[in-house]
DNA sequence: CTACACCTTAACGTAACGTTAATGTCAAGA
DNA sequence: TCTTGACATTAACGTTACGTTAAGGTGTAG
């Protein structure tokens, strides 16, 4: 089979500009140039577009992708790997983005005041502490010291990680519910979304998750004006929602 | 105070061809100019482009930054959001991209042999059997039918991210112990990162983590052929090689 | 007076195409 | 045969956030 630009591009779902491109520097070169100097590509170079495509898709760059398929014995493999390397520092990067671009969105809800690293370990001793003179009292009442103590415990022994990926998780919580509240039903996707995000943030300070529990909770957030001032920051009637959309996630109700 | 390009540049750690690039797309402009046409910058600009660094940092584009410092009443936390969201996607994007390439490196190496991804599951299954025929008896007699049982019970009830990530874990192991070869050294930190790296892919298999078992294990390694060819792949060697890491990291000897 | 470090603008280069613009070609219907 | 419309071509600018010369003026210390 023979193809012009539009066919072989139609058929590789790409624009016939990446052919031009390509023939332009030279990665794949049309089987022949017609009289009037149209392209045609044969069967060899649909394969050869494949193989770009495929080395493209795993987001190597033409010039290396160029260097595998041309030098025939190139090792692909440790090309691979050293791309591979390369992804996983880009994704630590991105990784330490996020936590950076979160923490800033919880700076600028009043939920933390943070800027100095070296104060991250005081910080979170400090949270601790003020958690504990806060709530500690009604949680107590509600759920018994030794859930008190687990919680603090917890939170204590996490490990820089784990307090990154749960800041994260409330920062989602928030995210989604503010989302979940355009539907304005507590049943919707995005919210029951919401519910399970927070119930995954929930698994860090409890030492068991319990449905009944979660939705107790929830119904606790709607009761204690100081949780729901924190959950409606996103809109008004947030808690309410919430509170709905977990109580319909757990199948339970406070 | 006053600084001139460079002396603010310096200060600020980036290129004098940035700030005359910021002055150009309007984004940062100098106080005033001298007469000689020098640009002077005074305390409000070196504000402002900390600022602008800031939201660089967080990967923010300069038009965006633009739009987000030059608009009083720019809503910066929205802003912030909807980037996140955006790096969210991205990381997604990423890790998916990183799993296709470690895909692609194992069934290079011939490990697995794969393509459709509608035989995902059934694979996942079929990789359980086979690793039950080939060393369930052997693994049966050291660490007892339990064991197995565990083993092969936790590998079934794995999530498709589970499995990604411990194949993504397999995948580094090998990479982190080609590399830490080139120390000669099994004291190494690469050497010993490799060593911690096998026990958290070893995490996927075990029901408990247990150092002397782990030492164990590396010197079963050595001593079946079938293991041993599997981690020589990565050089002739590189089974002993990492046994010995692994006993550096474990504290025990078999 | 001479170095030498500093400043300026101008303009090309980067990666991988997208997007006009201006123009030539092919097949089919009137 | 003529026209129409879909297709082809090359050429060249636009994208992002600067890096990198190039060619030349300025400030100051010795």
């Amino acid at each position: 089979m023979e193809y012009t630009v539009q066919k072989l591009a139609k058929m590789a779902g790409v624009s016939t500009r990446t052919l031009r491109y390509y023939h332009e520097v030279g990665i794949l070169k049309p089987a022949r140039i017609n009289t009037t100097g149209y392209r045609i590509y044969g069967p060899k170079e649909v394969d050869r577009l494949q193989q770009i495509l495929f080395f493209r898709e795993l987001g190597v760059s033409l010039e290396d992708i160029k260097a595998i398929i041309t030098s025939p014995n190139f090792d692909s493999v440790s090309a691979l790997k050293d791309h591979h390397r390369k992804l996983l520092e880009k994704r630590k990067q991105l990784d330490l983005l996020i936590s950076n671009v979160e923490k800033t969105i919880a700076a600028s809800e009043g939920r933390i005041i943070m800027n100095d690293k070296e104060k991250f370990e005081g910080f979170k001793k400090m949270l601790v502490d003020e958690n504990e003179q806060k709530y500690g009292k009604e949680i107590r009442e509600k759920y018994g010291d030794e859930a008190v103590e687990k919680s603090n415990e917890r939170f204590r022994n996490m490990s820089k990680s784990d307090y990154e990926a749960m800041t994260s998780l409330g920062v989602q919580v928030m995210e989604t519910l503010a989302e979940a509240m355009k539907t304005g039903d507590p049943s919707s996707p995005l919210a029951q979304k919401a519910a399970e995000l927070h119930r995954q943030w929930l698994s860090y300070h409890w030492p068991e998750y319990n449905k009944e529990a979660h939705a107790n909770l929830a119904q606790m957030y709607v009761d204690d004006e100081r949780f729901t001032a924190y959950y409606d920051r996103v809109q008004p009637g947030a808690t309410k929602f919430l509170r709905d959309a977990i109580h319909i996630y757990t199948g339970f109700k406070a």
